[in-house]
DNA sequence: TCGCATTATTATATTATTATAATAATACGA
DNA sequence: TCGTATTATTATAATAATATAATAATGCGA
């Protein structure tokens, strides 16, 4: 195991506003501002969470016009959040 | 699920020498020392670390004479360290 | 009881994370 | 082009995490 590369992984789903994030675009791809609206805090704060799950990897962006649209791409992420529900 | 909570869980195994820890753990449980061996760190990083594991309820110690002897005890860990494994 | 081995705790300095207000950048519609 | 909606970035202050040396606490054997 990279334990470098994993503990990054898991430190990046370490916060609740991260792993709220995260459950929610698995369910649904989604933009910015629909995030904002479902966790109900600061838009500077969703923004920069979404940055710090992208520097890792976790998810991507996609442009749609105005919006950006954001979805996971780390497969792990999935088995992982499963295992966390129980 | 309790995003503060599993949030933590993950925070807690979010670091390459605690990751160290816990998959040595699994495979067998042991002290301190033997620990501080195997990662050829100081002694006190290792016992903080284990404490950082023991206040999320990762392990558990157990008494052996002057060895304190540890033992994972949280569920998930395994699966998310399988999974980390790929 | 004395010394040693083992482990935890404390103190401290450094670095990283976090929240959020303020501002900037961008793309679209009127 | 102007205004607006959407998102990112910057600045800043507060808090948390980190490494490690120094010290303390504990239990065992001689």
């Amino acid at each position: 195991m990279n334990y470098e590369k994993e503990s990054e992984l898991l430190k990046a789903l370490g916060h609740p506003i991260r792993l709220r994030i995260v459950e929610n675009l698995l369910e649904d791809e989604c933009n910015v501002n629909k995030i904002v609206n479902i966790l109900n805090i600061p838009q500077s704060t969703v923004s920069q969470h979404l940055g710090v799950l992208k520097n890792r990897g976790i998810i991507i962006a996609r442009k749609e016009g105005v919006r950006i649209c954001y979805r996971v791409v780390e497969k792990k992420v999935h088995s992982i959040i499963k295992i966390l529900k129980g």
